[in-house]
This record gives structure tokens, C-alpha cells and sequence, in this order.
DNA sequence: AAAGCTTAGTGTATTATTTACACATATAAA
DNA sequence: TTTATATGTGTAAATAATACACTAAGCTTT
């Protein structure tokens, strides 16, 4: 049996990490700049991209994140794809889509990935010659274009299982971390909270996050010690 | 950017399970019937298929594992997208695919889902039109055709994850089990042994675990109480 | 220089959970 | 009746989880 080709996507939803809280990742739908499409309306999105034909669904991934954010080797993980024939069906979608693909009829299913990153340690507002690119709250997420809500909301369900589970909340620190600040992450992201003392005690067990003989500078407060953790002890 | 089209496909790693130990439901391929073919070997494969033009992914994965080996309404649950440009390279695999479609060149990315059955209530070998169908032991499993064995190991990895928290075991077991069957599947999948009365114990604090009046029959030992899930109760 | 503000950092007692462990029991077969 | 086999049950010890309140260090203000 012998069906027609479809298109393949990625799409990446990116948490990035700060003392202000979770935010998403999301781009604005470049238009062409023929006169023709000047009056689509546009909803943000998560970066994506159709697949390449010679190309792996992570290293499109990793191409499309780059192509449309500047970003660059972070932390990457699928968790889903969705192949709802229905996913575009959006008027305003397809009118995007006739603007700038050749075949904007054919079905696109997407491979899903998360990815992580500290806002400190990486550009907050990355470049980009496709659309403006913004960090956007998790608490304020609009309607995005597709069924992007859906995707996100399904990656940070993929998010929360695995923080205890994988060793990944380090993706979203900064390399030298406090103790309150690993908490905060962590009350953040499972929605609830911890007993500073048993936390730590806790942390003290887990033999990859380790003391630094190194102190916050600049608060107006008892400065923290700085942890960070060790990759060697890190197992996927 | 505009890449070419590509296929889809989906393919299905069926656990099957009794008091035997778990297997995993293989296919011969099925080779056309011209002579053009007839030197060509094959190896077993997972049952899998090119998803239609207006199917979504689980529906064609209910609908291709129906055409291949006659079982429905089991569980099924998406684990794992598969997109190496290489995954499908094998000298073999190439010619038996350019034996069977009219396009064999073209790269195939595959969804995976797995399934779990129970050995007892469905029929132990279904029939099919399009080749051999058969249980295999976990421990005996063939080399595969294309990256199905990494395909397999995947799955069984999500299984092993998510058999603990998501309520799954009674999808492999009879309606009616004993505790001893519960504890011997455990053990299995999660390779390692557990105590009995501890096993018990923590059973007995699980509200979707229901005794029955009723015991094992014609067993030259005590017999056992049976037990059965209460479906109300399984949460996603 | 002192007082005040803010977050860091620490220990113990209580409760709940996990672990380790051994023998009597019900059925079928001999 | 005896034997073989897997079932079914309780308790003590160890470990982990929880609840809880004050002093310390740095900066700012007066």
C-alpha cells in the first residue's frame, strides 16, 4: 500500500530560566515582502522549520532553532510528534502558509523537541533575520498559530517529569547557582513547595551538585554560597 | 525553505504477556508473488506501515497493526520518532522495499508505539494476510530489519519507565490475576525482585487493585486469590 | 557607628515509609 | 496419609520525610 509524501517539521519549545521566572521561546511569523500578503494576520509561534531531506530530526532540530534564534548548543530532548491531519486547519495559518511554501496544502506532521537554557548565561533576546524572537512568560502565553499551544503545553508536562528524573534542572542555571535559586526552579516548575531545610538536605545527598569555595557578591543580604554541578557525575 | 516530501510510517512494538515471560509480536516480511523477488532475504520486522494521506498517527497505528496481525482495541501509546537518514540502509532492507513501493528511495521517518497485551485474553497468534505472525521471547529476539531492534529496545525502555507510574501492568495481564502474577511482572520488567509480604503490602494501599471472591483453580498448591483491576480507578 | 533590612544557613524531634525476615496453610498428586 | 508446591501473613529495625525557629552576613539608611 502506497501512500502520498508529506512534509515532516520539527518544532522546539524552548524554556529559558531566570530569578523572574519561566519563559517560552516564541517568534513572529516573518511575512514576504510581496504586497500580496500584507494583510495576513499572525499569531506568534514556536520556532520550527520543515526538515531538510538529508537531514536527522535533532540535527534539524539544532538547525532550525539556529537558523531562527541564533541559539546554540543547548540542551535538547523530543518528547512528541503530532500528526493530527487537522493540526493547520486555521484560516490565518493557511493563509501564511500560501504565502510561503509551494505545496501549502500538503499535511505536516512535527517531531517535537524541548530545550533548555539560562537566560543568564545565554543572550536573552537572540537575533534573527526570520521575525522577532521573544522570551515570553509561561503565566502569559497568547494563542499561538497551529496547534502550538497544544505542543507546549504537552512540553512542559515532558519538562516537569522529568526534572527530578534526569538531572536536567542544571540546563536552566546559571553555571554557578545558589541553593535558594535551585529550589525557586524547582517549586517553580513542579508547582510546589519545599522546606528550605530539607531541601537542602536533600541537595547534600545528590552527589552531582557541588559546593564552590565562592560567594554571591553585590547583595544586599548574607551572600550564598555558589554550587555547581558536576557533569561528569551526570548520567542521562 | 522548502525541503522535498518525505514518508511517514508507524510502527508497533506489541508486548505480549503470561506466566511464560513477555514477548514482543514480530512479522515476516511478505514478499511479492513475481519471481523478480525470490532471492531476496528478509528478516523479521516490527509491524509497521506507511501512514495514509488523511490518518493521524495513532489511527494509523491501530489500523496498520489490525491489517497485519488482527488485534484491536488494545493499548497503544506513542513513545519515540525515528528520523536517521540512515535508518534504512541495509542492502536487504532496500531490496525488499524496492520490490514493494513505488517510491523506495525515499526516506522514511517512523513513529513508534507500543503496545501491551495480555497472552491469555487475546488470541496468542494472529492471523494475517501479509505474512507470518509471531510471539517472540524479549531474550530471543533476531536481528531485525531496519533499526527495528533499536526501535524495540526503545520501547521497552518506555515501558520500563513508565510501568511503575502510569497504571499500565494490567494491559499484560489477564482480567483475573494473582498477586503472585502481578509481582512476577514487575520483577520482570523492572529487573529486579521484590519482597512478598512488602510486594503485598504496598499492593493493598493501591485503590485500582480490587480483590474477587474467587480463587485459582485445579493448581496442585494453595490456591490463590484472584485479583483484577478497577478501570474507574486508572488515571492516564 | 549604629540600627535596620534582607536572605542565608543550620539541628532535632516526630512521623511515615521501607526493609528484612520465617512459618503455617490449602490444594493436587502420589 | 504423606508429599510437594506456592500461598498468605506480622513485627521489629532502619531509613526517609516532615515540621519547625533562630542566628549570621552583608548592604543600606540614619
Amino acid at each position: 500500500m502506497e501512500s502520498n509524501a508529506l512534509h515532516i517539521s520539527v518544532d522546539c519549545v524552548i524554556f529559558g530560566y531566570d530569578d523572574d521566572g519561566l519563559k517560552v521561546l516564541l517568534i513572529d511569523q516573518q511575512l514576504p515582502y510581496d504586497g500580496s500578503s500584507a494583510d495576513i494576520q499572525t499569531q506568534p509561534q514556536l520556532p520550527g522549520d520543515l526538515i531538510l531531506i538529508n537531514e536527522g530530526l535533532l540535527q534539524a532540530a539544532k538547525r532550525v532553532l539556529f537558523e531562527l534564534t541564533q541559539l546554540n548548543g543547548i540542551y535538547l530532548k523530543q518528547f512528541h510528534a503530532f500528526g493530527d491531519p487537522s493540526r493547520v486547519n486555521d484560516d490565518k495559518d493557511l493563509a501564511w502558509l500560501q504565502s510561503l511554501r509551494t505545496h501549502p496544502e500538503q499535511r505536516v506532521i512535527t517531531v517535537a523537541y524541548f530545550g533548555l537554557v539560562s537566560l543568564q548565561d545565554h543572550t536573552p533576546k537572540p537575533a534573527s533575520f526570520a521575525g522577532s524572537v521573544n522570551w515570553v512568560d509561561l503565566n502569559d502565553i497568547p494563542p499561538l498559530a497551529f496547534d502550538h499551544n497544544e505542543i507546549l503545553s504537552t512540553g512542559f508536562d515532558a519538562l516537569r517529569e522529568q526534572l527530578e528524573s534526569h538531572h536536567i534542572s542544571f540546563e536552566l542555571l546559571p553555571k554557578k547557582f545558589t541553593l535558594s535559586q535551585l529550589q525557586a526552579l524547582y517549586e517553580l516548575v513542579l508547582d510546589k513547595k519545599f522546606d528550605k531545610r530539607n531541601f537542602r538536605k536533600n541537595v547534600k545527598r545528590m552527589s552531582h551538585v557541588i559546593p564552590l569555595n565562592e560567594k554571591q557578591q553585590g547583595v544586599m543580604h548574607k551572600p550564598a554560597q555558589l554550587f555547581s554541578f558536576n557533569p561528569n557525575e551526570i548520567s542521562e
